[in-house]
DNA sequence: AATATAAAAAATGAATGCAAAATGAGGCTG
DNA sequence: CAGCCTCATTTTGCATTCATTTTTTATATT
């Protein structure tokens, strides 16, 4: 196989992806950290693979200063690894790795349902409560894309009630080391655990409704928590079949 | 006033000072970044200060290539600052910082007692027993500093029981930073929260024995909450002494 | 033919070089 | 004497260069 890495030269413009991770947009470090960044989320380079330097330079159009000091970066994230003298690879999760960071999420969402129900206005929860019926109406319709989409918004919305940037950048970090994985995994939720789903979300409304952060919290980490028994299983099934066709051919 | 930095050329050795969120000790950025981190976290460097690229650079004998790398995970990790064209500064915790910190914090160890208590072994348990009435005997001798250095042993104790990694390399990152406050600020626990923290304790150790997840991890999360609100205090007290100080002088 | 070995090529890790920007000293003006 | 401008110095950000190490290719050996 070879590379994956698209032979352009388009250099760095004022992309400002902003993914609340980081924000030196100024300086062509801090440019090519979110631009890398994103190019690794969404999966751009196979697991495991070698992060070719000179190759992401002309990509980008940089030397290779500001590309390395962004790689020790997104080593430092997670999301890549460093080989001493042999360069940076696409970290690959085990199936452990992925229980640990589901269950990372699930604690930090917990915390962010908490403290969301010290600090959320009326008019949040309405907010929330709009979502949710949309969401509703996407669940009867059997429209998953759409549905995943708005689950997506309201937990979003909930970390966002918590008021902690502190707590926001690392959900961020974190979820964008899952969101590789369900990139490149070609993910999707099971439709088994669809009804378990849309129930535990009435949970969360209604928690959240009467600010209970306590309850909340509970809720909301069980939810994630069966979230990740279907994600683990999903993987593990992706990852045999793949394994499969890489034997047949 | 001049600059706290020692002018000594005590090249990178093999420190390896292992803090658990970094662990490449190999190449030259690796063990720059250790020691610099220890170096920042320690407070060697006062809050908002410039941190000099080159007097770094001679103090650990290396060139600004693998330094400038650290100071850029650094920035990442929340530690210092980066202003474009102006360098990297100390980063300066506003309260509002450190009452998220603390949060996130609270939410972590919230995350590792439910954690813990799904996988604890009964040895565990008894290893912490052991340490708590240790800790027990600290506090009826009105020994703080024993008190203080056995408390976040057992805080951390719950967090290796968790066994999740990736929890305790966040959880090691978050610290880091609250640590560094704390020895610039030469933090003291308060003796009026002494006693109430001390019961919290008592039922900490019991729902861990019960391994009753869900109200462990409300009890840790008001554990922390509760230190959080004696910290601000505390830290309010000092920075208005020392801004009274600075006006005399 | 398969494996082992050696030379060539490429990549990595770190130091150095250089242009642009910021800092600071000194002088000028009001 | 405060405030502002000018210019030398320092610092920063990035590119480039250099020494090693790794990887690939070519050759030799069994």
């Amino acid at each position: 196989m070879k590379s994956t890495i698209p032979e352009a030269g388009a250099p760095i413009a004022q992309s400002a992806s902003g993914n609340g991770i980081d924000r030196q947009e100024a300086s062509l470090h801090g440019e090519t950290l979110l631009r890398l960044r994103d190019y690794v989320v969404e999966g751009n380079i196979p697991e495991g693979a070698r992060v070719p330097e000179r190759q992401l330079c002309q990509m980008l159009g940089i030397s290779r200063t500001p590309l390395r000091e962004a790689l020790k970066v997104l080593a430092a994230e997670g999301l890549i690894e460093l080989l001493p003298n042999r360069g940076a690879r696409i970290r690959q999760l085990s199936q452990r790795d992925l229980e640990e960071l589901f269950d990372v999420m699930a604690g930090l969402e917990s915390l962010a349902g908490r403290l969301a129900c010290e600090a959320i206005t009326d008019e949040e929860i309405v907010e929330i409560e709009r979502l949710h019926y949309k969401m509703y109406g996407h669940y009867l319709h059997r429209d998953m894309q759409g549905y995943f989409q708005i689950n997506q918004r309201i937990h979003e919305s909930i970390v966002t009630a918590a008021r902690n940037e502190t707590l926001r950048t690392a959900y961020a970090n974190f979820a964008g080391r899952i969101r590789r994985v369900r990139y490149s995994a070609n993910f999707a939720r099971k439709r088994q655990r669809w009804a378990e789903a849309m129930r535990e979300h009435e949970a969360i409304l209604d928690a959240l409704r009467r600010r209970a952060g306590s309850e909340l919290s509970d809720i909301l980490f069980q939810h994630l928590r069966n979230k990740r028994t279907a994600a683990i299983e999903h993987l593990a099934e992706a990852r045999d079949a793949t394994a499969a066709t890489a034997a047949e051919g």
